[in-house]
DNA sequence: CTCCGTGCAAATGGTTTGCATCTTA
DNA sequence: TAAGATGCAAACCATTTGCACGGAG
């Protein structure tokens, strides 16, 4: 979800969150990544043009992000965290292989999953559609 | 997915893994259940018959079960993995207050779920469904 | 008899915490 | 100037690895 500084910075005042360089350099990166950065791979992206930056400081923007419903941890087997800023309902094609992932939205989809919530009438916060497949390079 | 000793034996067998009555048990329970267990938890249920049991042994334990396809594991932010021996398409309702996680299944799920597979023209070798809620105890 | 499984202990590695220093509002 | 953010180092803890012993085939 991109957006402008402007925008940014009005949600994080809002939420009693201060705004710091390091801070508008990770979510504008992250908000606006299709790759579902882990911490290490936001890290060395912001380390560019913030030399001093710390993992730390990454996680915590990431528990931030998370706290104002912008991103969604994803957490795998043998490997870390991947952070996505698609908050709307999709489908998460993740490759067994390489980890790649892409994400799937359609109008379609939103309906057939919204017939799915429907039966098992729940009231969800969230959810997390995962389809595991192995992607065109790693099927040769 | 409950099934005979014979039955487990076999599997076993023909993947090349001797049996042991610790992987019996491990198997037995973590197939049975609907709790989507910890490796912790089934430590602590094994440990009643087998008290010399190690955590180590209920991992290699799980690593097997998934290699043989019979269970998958989910990993979460902030808790351990659990494992889930439901391989059939479902959708896991998860508290996210108190984790409790509770398996849905229905054909109509299924059929909505092959559609949007369909809609994506994706060949999946799996998938996990998550949907978080706020469970009925937790809610009050 | 050989190989694999087990249990113990130690190592690993992603994530979290503690804390002194610096920044924002 | 008070509250909160940053960066460093140390702690954490679920999971993995190394290894000697024991049991399965």
């Amino acid at each position: 979800m991109t957006m402008t500084d402007d925008q940014l910075i009005s949600i994080l005042r809002d939420s009693g969150y201060k705004v710091t360089p390091q801070r508008l350099a990770i979510c504008n990166y992250v908000l606006s990544s299709k790759e579902h950065p882990t911490a290490e791979h936001i890290h060395s992206e912001i380390v560019k043009k913030h030399p001093a930056i710390s993992l730390n400081t990454i996680y915590q923007t990431m528990d931030m992000l998370i706290d104002l419903g912008l991103v969604q941890e994803m957490r795998f087997s043998g490997s870390s965290s991947r952070f996505d800023s698609n908050t709307s309902v999709h489908v998460n094609i993740i490759c067994q292989k390489c980890s790649k992932i892409q994400d799937f939205e359609s109008e379609g989809i939103r309906e057939l999953w919204s017939r799915i919530l429907a039966e098992m009438n729940v009231e969800p916060v969230g959810q997390r559609l995962d389809v595991y497949v192995l992607c065109d390079e790693c099927k040769r």
